[in-house]
DNA sequence: ATAGGGTTAG
């Protein structure tokens, strides 16, 4: 019934009913003490004891219940040992001292504190102070402790080390700059404690703080730290764990490594290991954090949850889920109990990893499943939807959310931004500002994606100018947000001298600056930007080379496309996606040459899928090549036979070639299979249209049907109030802009567009295209059309917005 | 003393 370390004594020394009241009294009270000497306290035997005199009517004396009540506490049977003071008449001061240490770590800081003041100034001892600062120094309140050893001071105790340390810990919390951790240092020197090492530890550790943080710029705090360590009398585990995170947190890995893999570290240092690997993981050194994590458990150590929770985020990060999944399977099995709960962030890992690699259902279900979530568990989950492009689901998510942070706001607002809808995105980046959450950087990247989306460039701007407001200018996720807002809304020069001034770019900001000039008809220029890129020695991805394709395709650069794309594999590595494919397809479609886009269809490891029949096709439709065209389009119906994309472009293929009737016939095969067409639909048919007239110079005899049917178009999407996405009419015009120059039917299109009333972004576009035909007079018309639209107007700490001839008003940001 | 959730480019 005991453990093993019971002495068989207690169970002979029972207490009678036949003692005296003094003897009874001595005897629960060595019985007691007898519990004390067990390590751990042996609670269940001094319940005994307690139920014992409790049975027998002894009323035990103060001396007895102050020591029932040190046991409590110890064992942390805080509600009992709480009943007993209550009860108690006079709690001596160890009672107190030791329920003040037990609230502490229950992190009560508050019932500690009650008992602290309502304990006489004659009564209290060094011990009791030393408890009480502990116990704020502990909680994280700095402030409180070091005003608590002023207190102490004031009344006469005199401190001994414990206090020193505990101060000095305080000392070290608050802490926060090079000028408070030299105080610190000399408070540790003048205090004589300069040798104990858990004092040196707070002192070493209040250094690594300081040098890690922010405001800091030179690593010489580092130093001071090494300096202080390497000096250590004697060096403890907490004092290499604190060096070796120290210059893991200050990102000096090799430093860390170099303690870490030196004589002198305890082997056995699971921190250490744990830090080393997360330090490896941040860093995105996803091999390195492996090559750790292998090490680590072939020496057999025991790994714990933060080793599982960092190896299982570079399983996320870097995408290998093979591995990710058999680390979850190991944790499950290994487990003593195979509890769900082995540990929030352990979860809340194996959430990211689920989603990362295209499991949202199954993060959904290890959510489902878990007992307790907090925060990041819900985060995590959001993200995942959002990433999944499933915006309903994340919405509904979003609102039953118990708590948000500004990081739930980040992931929704961009989550709306990126799936195209920037009203909600902004609507939402304002709430979020009413509520009272700051923004930081990553929210107003949001905010400027939905920009971005929308084309609204005033609104962009404005973002901008508060972004520098808030001091966020140097942010590159924000800087590479404006470019993309910038380039879409049709100022790539803005966008191009952001890209110059920024402070740091990273690939991202290459991509973006590359795509903002290609779809803008610059794609000479691109590829230089390109060939800068690579000169740079900064290495493209994937994505890089999407781009690149298409700007190729766009300029009509076939050669140098199709020569990029096969350096894809042969010099980078990157093994071309099907979306490759289809670029390359399209740059070889949209020059003519169909016979070589056929080879690269043959190239293909796979068979073809939708995309590359869709480049096909629109490649056909430019270029009016039936046979194909048609042969793609089958092949698509039967691979999305609900699309209704398709019949869009097979109906244009054939009024390229003036072929109306043709028109008619797969307008009517779309009713008859019962596609439903939807309001989308009909823009893409317009953008379409006007396509046909940009690339086409002559004159089809239908055209003022055409003009009509847009018109009829038009009136029937205002009705179903539907309101185009920018991005599909930029898209389709980011052809090459000589192109547009050398169209004649600028003024055609301007009637077009007017009956229209195009979104914003292209109104910009076709006001730039009669600019550059130089048609003054209809340039300005559309100018003016763009500025009546919308437009805001600051005045002071408010803003004015018209639009469509409304004006609303507000607070400015 | 070590851990978990975000962003931007197509």
């Amino acid at each position: 019934m005991y453990s093993h370390h019971s002495s068989p004594r207690f169970f002979t020394f029972l207490v009678t009913r036949s003692f005296s009241s003094k003897a009874r009294a001595n005897r629960y009270a060595s019985q007691l003490q007898l519990c004390c000497l067990q390590s751990p306290i042996s609670c269940s035997f001094a319940r005994t004891v307690h139920a014992h005199m409790i049975a027998s009517g002894f009323k035990p004396c103060g001396h007895i219940l102050n020591r029932l009540i040190y046991i409590y506490c110890k064992s942390s049977m805080l509600a009992y040992a709480r009943h007993l003071f209550d009860e108690i008449l006079q709690p001596d001061i160890v009672a107190r001292t030791t329920l003040i240490s037990a609230y502490s770590t229950t992190g009560n800081l508050k019932l500690a504190r009650e008992i602290f003041c309502e304990t006489p100034l004659h009564v209290r001892d060094t011990v009791f102070y030393n408890a009480m600062i502990t116990a704020y120094s502990h909680n994280n309140d700095g402030h409180a402790a070091i005003e608590l050893f002023r207190d102490m001071r004031r009344n006469d105790f005199s401190p001994d080390n414990f206090t020193f340390t505990s101060v000095i810990g305080a000392l070290a919390l608050v802490a926060e700059n090079e000028r408070q951790c030299l105080q610190l240092h000399c408070a540790v020197v003048k205090s004589g404690t300069a040798f104990v090492t858990s004092v040196l530890n707070a002192l070493i550790s209040t250094y690594v703080k300081c040098a890690s943080s922010p405001s800091v710029i030179s690593s010489s705090l580092m130093g001071v730290a090494r300096r202080l360590f390497d000096d250590m009398p004697e060096k403890d585990d907490l004092s290499w764990t604190t060096i070796i995170t120290g210059y893991v947190k200050n990102d000096d890995l090799d430093s860390a490594r170099e303690l870490f893999d030196g004589n002198g570290m305890c082997e056995k240092m699971v921190v250490a290991w744990n830090a080393m690997i997360s330090g490896y993981m941040h860093r995105g050194l996803y091999k390195e954090a492996l090559e750790m994590f292998r090490k680590m458990y072939l020496s057999g150590m025991q790994l714990d949850e933060f080793t599982f929770t960092s190896i299982i985020s570079v399983c996320a990060n870097a995408g290998f889920f093979q591995l990710g999944k058999e680390l979850h399977a190991y944790i499950l099995k290994t487990e003593v109990n195979p509890s769900p709960d082995f540990s929030l962030p352990v979860n809340n890992a194996l959430i990211t990893l689920y989603w990362r690699c295209g499991r949202v259902d199954e993060a959904r279900e290890i959510f489902n499943y878990m007992p307790v979530r907090d925060l990041v568990s819900w985060n995590a989950i959001l993200s995942g939807y959002v990433n999944a492009g499933r915006i309903k689901e994340a919405k509904s998510f979003f609102e039953e959310m118990p708590e948000k942070n500004i990081l739930t706001w980040t992931v929704m607002i961009s989550g709306l931004a990126q799936n195209g809808f920037g009203e909600e995105g902004l609507k939402l980046f304002n709430q979020m500002k009413i509520l009272g959450f700051e923004p930081c950087d990553y929210a107003f990247a949001g905010a400027i994606t939905s920009c971005a989306v929308l084309g609204t460039l005033e609104h962009g701007r404005q973002l901008h100018a508060q972004l520098v407001r808030f001091g966020f200018d140097s942010s590159l996720s924000a800087g590479n947000a404006l470019i993309t807002m910038y380039a879409r809304c049709g100022v790539v020069e803005a966008a191009h001298s952001l890209f110059l001034t920024m402070p740091c770019v990273d690939s991202v900001s290459w991509n973006a600056m590359i795509a903002a000039l290609g779809q803008h008809g610059h794609g000479g220029q691109a590829i230089e930007l390109f060939e800068e890129m690579l000169a740079e020695g900064i290495l493209p991805d994937r994505i890089t080379f999407l781009t690149v394709l298409s700007a190729c395709s766009h300029a009509g650069l076939v050669k140098e496309g199709h020569h990029y794309f096969n350096s894809m594999y042969a010099v980078y590595g990157i093994i071309p996606g099907e979306d490759h494919y289809a670029r390359v397809i399209d740059l070889l479609c949209r020059a003519g040459k169909f016979s070589e886009a056929k080879s690269v269809m043959e190239s293909m490891p796979v068979e073809p899928g939708a995309p590359i029949w869709e480049a096909l096709l629109a490649g056909c439709r430019i270029h009016g090549n039936m046979d194909i065209g048609i042969k793609a389009a089958e092949q698509l119906f039967e691979l999305k036979p609900e699309h209704d994309g398709t019949y869009v472009q097979l109906s244009n293929m054939y009024a390229v070639a003036g072929r109306w009737a043709d028109v008619a016939k797969v307008r009517k095969l779309m009713r008859d299979r019962g596609v439903k067409k939807e309001p989308g639909c009909s823009w893409l048919e317009v953008e379409n249209m006007v396509h046909v007239f940009l690339v086409d110079d002559a004159v089809h005899p239908e055209v003022h049907a055409v003009y009509n049917y847009l018109d009829k178009l038009c009136q029937e999407m205002k009705k179903l109030g539907y309101v185009p996405d920018t991005k599909f009419v930029l898209h389709d015009m980011e052809f090459d802009q000589k192109e547009y120059a050398l169209s004649t039917h600028s003024e055609k299109l301007a009637v077009a567009f007017g009956l229209m009333k195009l979104p914003r972004g292209a109104t910009i576009r076709v006001f730039k295209n009669l600019r550059i035909c130089g048609d003054c007079h209809n340039a300005i018309k559309y100018m003016s059309e763009v500025v009546r639209r919308e437009i805001v107007v600051r005045d002071g700490k408010r803003f004015h917005h018209f639009k469509d001839g409304e004006c609303s008003c507000g607070d400015y940001w």
